[in-house]
RNA sequence: CGGAGUGUAGUUCAGAUGGUAGAACACACGGUUCGGGACCGUGAGGUCGUGGGUUCAAGUCCCGCCACUCCGACCA
C-alpha cells in the first residue's frame, strides 16, 4: 500500500480522548466515531480486525465449528419464549417495529436465535453435535459508553453454540474451547497477561469462564493466581470457591482486567424453554445440552492498544499489525534514491510482505517517523541519502536501528513471515 | 437512569456587560528548508447544533428540543 493512497492519513496527535485506544485509534485513523459508542472500522482498523478475526476463526474450525451469519433483525416471540423480552429483565434492548406494526428487535445477543433455529435441523441424535459460530455485530444499548470501543453500543463479537447429546459430550467440547481460546489469545499477543477466570455460572453450573487480560481500564476486578495461571472474579470469591479451587487468600493479588471473551455452560434449560429435542438411540425424547461461547473482537482490538503503546503511538504485535513493514523513503526527490525505494517496494509487494510504503516526496522527515510511530507496524525500514546502499532497519519497540544489505531485509521478512 | 458540563471554520478553541465572525493547527498556491510533526508570504474556508421568543439589533438574553463529553449507578 502505497501511504499517497492510503485513506485516511492518520492525523498529528492531537486531541486526547478517555482512554489510549480511543486517543490513538481515532487519531492514527483506525476508526471513526459515529456517535457515543459507535465507531465506524476504517481500512487500518478493518485489517487489524480482518486478523484477529482470522485467528480466532482458524480455532474455531479447528474444534470443529462452522461458520454461518445469522440476522440483525429478530422476532419478539422467540426471546418472550425464554422472558428475555423484557426490559427489567434486559437492559440494553433497542428496539423497532415493522410497517405492519409488528414488534421486532436488533440483535443484541443470538443465542435464542441459532437454537430456534436448530428446531428446524435437528430431530435425532444423528443430528448432532453441532457447533456453529459466527462474527456478528451486536447492538446493545448501554446506558453509557466508555473507554474508548471497549464499551460501546455496536461491536463485533465472535460467538459460538455448541449443542450436544449429553453432560460428558458438552464438557469434552467445552473444555476444548478453553483450550482453543487461550491458544486465541496468545496468538493474537495477550497471552501473557490473560486468565481463565472463574465467574459465576448462572443456574446451571457453579461456575462459568471469563477470559480476562490485565488491564487498569479494565471494568472487571479478579483475584489472580499469577502460578496456577488462573483467577477468580470477585463476584464469586468466597472462602467456600477458594478452598474449592485449592487457593489461599494470601496467594491471590487484586487486580483490574477486561473480559475480552468468555464461557458458558447452559445446560438445558432454554433448550426446553424453546423446544429443542431429540430423540436418542431408544428413541426417547430429550433436550438438547447447549454451551455458548463468546469473544469481543473489537474489544481485542482496543485491549491490544491499551496493553502495546507509548506515548508515539501504537506498537501492534506482528500477528495483528496492520502491515508487517513501514517501509518510509526519504530524500526522493533524488531519483536514484526513489529508485532504490521504489524497487524495495516492489521486491516486498512481490514476495507477499504487507508492506505500508511513505512514497511522498513532500513531507519531511520528522512526520513520516511520527506517522510511523503512531500506526504501529512491526518493522520500519528506511531509505535516504545517508542509507547508501543499504536499509536501515527498526523494530516499532525497540531504539536501535540497524543498516542491512537489501538481500538481508528480504530474506529477513520472508523468513519471519 | 441521577449529577455536571459543552455545542462557533475540516480539527481544537476564543468571542465580559447584546452592535459588521476570530485565532491556532490542517488545507490551497508561491518561496526557503529537508533524519523526529520547520519557516515566510498569500489565499480559500461559517445557515454560530436546532426551533421559537424578547429587542431597532441576538453567537451573546429567555424557553423548548437535539447531540456530544465527563462523574456515578448499571454491565445477566
Amino acid at each position: 500500500m502505497r501511504y499517497s493512497k492510503l485513506f485516511p492519513k492518520p492525523q498529528k496527535l492531537g486531541k486526547e480522548y478517555d482512554s489510549a485506544n480511543a486517543t490513538f485509534l481515532i487519531n492514527g485513523g483506525f476508526i471513526h466515531q459515529e456517535m457515543a459508542g459507535v465507531y465506524a472500522l476504517l481500512p487500518l482498523g478493518l485489517r487489524i480486525v480482518e486478523k484477529i478475526k482470522a485467528i480466532a476463526r482458524k480455532e474455531m474450525v479447528a474444534v470443529g465449528g462452522q461458520e454461518l451469519i445469522m440476522t440483525s433483525l429478530q422476532r419478539k416471540e422467540l426471546w418472550e419464549k425464554t422472558d428475555r423480552w423484557n426490559d427489567e429483565k434486559v437492559d440494553v434492548w433497542f428496539k423497532s417495529h415493522l410497517k405492519n406494526g409488528t414488534e421486532i428487535g436488533l440483535a443484541w445477543s443470538h443465542e435464542e436465535q441459532i437454537t430456534e433455529m436448530m428446531k428446524n435441523y435437528v430431530t435425532s441424535y444423528r443430528d448432532l453435535p453441532v457447533r456453529v459460530f459466527q462474527f456478528q455485530t451486536k447492538l446493545r444499548n448501554e446506558l453509557r459508553a466508555k473507554s474508548g470501543i471497549l464499551r460501546g453500543r455496536e461491536f463485533l463479537m465472535k460467538d459460538m453454540y455448541s449443542y450436544s447429546t449429553s453432560e460428558e459430550t458438552h464438557t469434552k467440547f467445552y473444555d476444548e474451547v478453553s483450550q482453543a481460546y487461550l491458544r486465541i489469545f496468545e496468538n493474537v499477543g495477550l497471552g501473557a497477561d490473560t486468565y481463565l477466570t472463574f465467574a459465576s455460572g448462572g443456574a446451571f453450573t457453579q461456575f462459568s469462564h471469563e477470559f480476562q487480560t490485565l488491564t487498569d481500564i479494565g471494568e472487571d476486578v479478579i483475584y489472580l493466581h499469577r502460578q496456577k495461571k488462573i483467577a477468580i472474579n470477585k463476584e464469586v470469591l468466597t472462602q467456600e470457591v477458594m478452598s474449592q479451587l485449592g487457593v489461599n487468600q494470601a496467594d491471590l493479588e487484586e487486580v483490574r482486567a477486561a473480559e475480552v471473551g468468555n464461557i458458558f455452560s447452559c445446560g438445558s434449560t432454554k433448550s426446553e424453554q424453546l423446544g429443542l429435542f431429540f430423540n436418542d438411540e431408544s428413541g426417547q425424547k430429550k433436550p438438547v445440552i447447549l454451551g455458548s461461547y463468546g469473544i469481543g473482537i473489537t474489544r481485542v482490538m482496543g485491549v491490544l492498544v491499551e496493553k502495546f503503546h507509548d506515548d508515539r503511538g501504537i506498537m501492534w504485535p506482528e500477528q495483528v499489525a496492520p502491515y508487517q513493514v513501514h517501509l518510509v523513503g526519504l530524500d526522493l526527490h533524488d531519483d536514484s534514491i526513489k529508485k532504490r525505494a521504489e524497487s524495495l517496494y516492489e521486491a516486498l509487494v512481490k514476495r507477499e510482505v504487507e508492506v505500508l510504503f511513505d512514497d511522498r516526496e513532500e513531507v519531511r522527515a520528522g512526520e513520516k517517523f511520527a506517522d510511523a510511530d503512531l500506526i504501529g507496524n512491526p518493522i520500519r525500514l528506511v531509505i535516504s541519502k545517508r542509507t547508501g546502499e543499504q536499509v536501515e532497519w527498526k523494530r516499532r519497540n525497540e531504539k536501535e536501528s540497524q543498516l542491512k544489505m537489501v538481500d538481508a531485509v528480504l530474506s529477513d521478512l520472508v523468513k519471519n513471515y
